[in-house]
DNA sequence: TCTGGGGTCCTAGGACCC
DNA sequence: TCTGGGGTCCTAGGACCC
């Protein structure tokens, strides 16, 4: 009989803050960016909880509600460190582990509802033919990959709990959301058969920024593609694997967003082939006269990278991984920005 | 009060081939 | 002169999760 146990760290990040820090302790603590720029909450102690402030929020609202708040940037390397302590110790079968709640059942779902249901610091295990029952009260969007439209759409038919859900009719669940109702009822009965899949290679990966200010200057927002190219393509070098898709995205002043894509015949991760792409792609994509509030470079259709030996560029492209080891090494050494310019003169196709 | 950044998965429609 | 159906690949957008 299979076992999952959902562990799942509550206010991860104000709860660290607040471990190396007891001074902190007991008040309202507040992880994310800059609060008086563009940002969002990324942790909320649960004394800051209490005044209404949650994951996601916009910093500025966080303000509002608890102007009396302790607001904290992230800090991605000791949040990392503790949550490989974490893991260390979670790998020795111990869930004595103070920051966090466990679920325990026999799926995933049910798992993570648990783990919810158990904060803070709780343990709550759900035995084999009980998952229906503990279930059917919740309000549907409890149940992962039910958001606030899901939930809507669910609502407008009448379905709150998901023991509602279970009881809908199917062929109208699967005439509302297609494939995926069919999947929600069965989840809602707590027939969750969705195994892990750990360490499965990603799919893609990708950069975005988002501006202080909204540009509206088209040059500065071409550098700015320019530099989310090359980090990118640093990533896909570091993992060995080339892209043969990339897509940038784009954002307006009035939130409007969009996209643009480009397939190539072969994959590649070098910054001289990506920064013109993503020019071109911006280009055929800003059709606007607006401020742009960010810009986004994503790699996808990942696949290794094999060196074919080929007559004609073999040379000309073993000078090229030469070289752009070379950026790389430099940038180890001297940060990312110290090489970024010239890499761009460079540019060879 | 004004919306981050990293991803995954799904859908609809078009181009193209047989 | 008009037109089927299946399959593959690609694009754009949207919902969702942490």
């Amino acid at each position: 009989m299979r076992t999952i146990l959902h562990v799942d760290m509550d206010a991860f990040f104000a709860a660290v803050e607040q471990l190396h820090r007891p001074e902190l302790r007991g008040r309202p603590v507040i992880v994310g960016g800059d609060p008086n720029g563009r940002s969002v909450v990324s942790s909320a102690s649960y004394e800051a909880r209490v005044f209404g402030v949650r994951s996601a929020m916009p910093m500025a609202w966080a303000r509002k509600l608890c102007p009396q708040g302790v607001f904290l940037p992230c800090d991605g390397a000791r949040y990392g460190e503790t949550s490989r302590m974490v893991f260390r110790i979670l790998e020795q079968f111990t869930p004595d582990v103070e920051t966090a709640s466990v679920g325990v059942a026999s799926g995933r779902c049910v798992a993570k509802i648990a783990s919810e249901l158990a904060k803070p610091a709780g343990i709550l295990m759900v035995l084999p033919g009980h998952e229906a029952e503990l279930l059917a009260p919740l309000p549907v969007g409890r149940m992962p990959g039910i958001g606030p439209v899901l939930e809507a759409k669910l609502t407008a038919l009448g379905v709150r709990t998901l023991g509602d859900l279970t009881r809908i009719d199917e062929a109208l669940l699967e005439r509302v959301f297609g494939v995926y109702g069919p999947l929600l009822r069965r989840r809602a009965l707590g027939q969750d058969t969705a195994g892990l899949h750990a360490d499965e290679p990603a799919k893609s990966m990708g950069k975005e920024t988002t501006f202080d200010q909204d540009l509206v200057d088209r040059a500065a927002v071409e550098a700015a593609l320019a530099t989310l190219a090359e980090k990118v393509c640093r990533r896909l070098r570091q993992d060995g694997i080339g892209a043969r898709t990339f897509t940038v995205k784009l954002r307006y002043s009035d939130f409007h967003t969009c996209s643009r894509a480009r397939t190539l015949p072969h994959p590649t991760h070098y910054d001289s082939v990506a920064i013109p792409a993503a020019w071109e792609l911006f280009r055929q994509l800003d059709t606007r006269r607006l401020g742009v509030r960010l810009v986004g470079v994503t790699a996808s259709r990942l696949r290794p990278m094999v060196h074919q030996p080929s007559l004609f560029d073999e040379p000309a492209e073993r000078r090229r991984r030469r070289l752009y080891a070379g950026v790389d090494t430099v940038r180890d050494r001297y940060g990312f920005a110290a090489i970024s310019a010239a890499s761009r003169i460079w540019g060879i196709g």
